[in-house]
DNA sequence: AAACTATTTATTGTCGACAATCAGCAATTG
DNA sequence: CAATTGCTGATTGTCGACAATAAATAGTTT
């Protein structure tokens, strides 16, 4: 008999390979800001940290360029990128786009038992909000997107999607977080759960994209508060 | 005086790495089905093609696996990977989505100059389709399309739809190219230019939207004639 | 003293070699 | 005779070493 659904850990440590392993580390290094954008990165280090040797952290940083977290320079390294308010932009238009289309398929195909999950991460940031922990706010954030995409079952579009917002994130890692308006984004979150609750796919489509723009509103204007500054 | 907009061949060679190269030879041996689909890559066999060593191969696959154009089995080895109909159905239900943006941009943004340069190209599609040409009609539509997305002017964009096209023109490679319904392609084609050159944003997006749509049926019925036989 | 040049040093790019692992075949055993 | 077990050849995974390049430093000249 076949193992059907049992992910050991022992099956998982397997079959990743090193290289996809020191990429996933490196992935992290960037995303929590340890490596700093514009930052160039040394490959002998992150070998030596990792104790393995050159060949597979090159490999990685190849895999994190083709996602474009890091740009290379020949003969000179490879740096971490960073996304200007422009490009952040660009990103937005995009994402705005792919969130209808998350929208959409979330109202035809969300199964209760999801949308039961979902209402509980809303809950979460209710509570979060109440304490105004910013922190919380923006993990739970990411992963309530993170679910929707998920739940749109469609694998590409998660792809796409995730690629896309890891580029956002290297953004806001620049320090503005949002604009701070998050008691309002609560709240635009309910009403989309609402239309998908009511299977109603192009309300909920279009109320994720207007939220989506929300969200890219409240960046350009804490960018541009920031500039001011 | 620095050289301004003089891209020397030399210039790109050398800025240009050599694990970078190799990634892109290898795609296009993939891309013109030289390595076919499900099919196991040699590291030895390509690093003696290209004249290098297994390394900057290595690095080049690693590329081509974060943009999903093979799939790594540990110590097994890369192999090319095989877009089944349901994938590429995916494929298309995002990429109906970039198309609208797309429209809508392109209405908004491109330039008399682009528009001339769209306009010469379909009418070499109309040769193409006078003369029965497919593979012809196929590389200019491609190029059609790439020009479309580029005019758009949003990087992101372009790359996100890229990646998303590589991964459908790797499907049609396994036989059927879009249902041979190419002279109807054409005459959406112009009826989303007509809405561009009217600056009809909503309306350019939502044609261009339907003509994706439009391929993909185009797909489903090829596929379906297919496995009929 | 400033500017240009030579040298040194650190880091990347590439390679060949060795170890680990897997697919296939042969031999053995019940 | 079927099935399991143990080889064998080939291929991948990883490493350390060397060459090539770029940044930093020191030295020289005007």
């Amino acid at each position: 008999m076949a193992p059907t659904a049992a992910p050991t850990k022992l099956q998982l440590v397997q079959s990743n390979s090193l290289p996809a392993l020191v990429q996933v580390e490196i992935e992290q290094l960037i995303l929590c800001g340890e490596l700093a954008a514009g930052e160039r990165i040394n490959e002998s280090d992150l070998a030596m940290r990792f104790g393995t040797s050159r060949g597979p952290v090159r490999e990685a940083l190849r895999g994190l360029e083709e996602s474009r977290l890091v740009r290379s320079e020949k003969n000179r390294g490879v740096f971490v990128r960073e996304v200007s308010v422009a490009e952040a932009d660009e990103i937005y238009d995009v994402r705005e786009a792919l969130d209808q289309l998350i929208g959409q398929r979330l109202a035809e195909r969300a199964t209760p038992q999801q949308l039961c999950e979902l209402d509980a991460i809303l809950e979460e940031m209710d509570r979060a909000t109440a304490v105004q922990d910013v922190n919380s706010y923006h993990a739970l954030n990411l992963r309530f997107h993170d679910m929707l995409v998920d739940f749109a079952g469609n694998a590409r579009l998660t792809e796409s999607y995730r690629l896309l917002t890891k580029g956002l994130l290297l953004f806001r890692l620049r320090g503005l977080q949002d604009g701070g308006g998050f008691p309002v984004s609560n709240t635009e979150h309910k009403a989309v759960m609402a239309a998908i609750a009511a299977r109603d796919g192009a309300r909920a489509g279009r109320l994720l994209r207007q939220h989506a723009a929300a969200s890219r509103a409240r960046m350009h204007k804490a960018a541009a508060s920031r500039t001011r500054k």
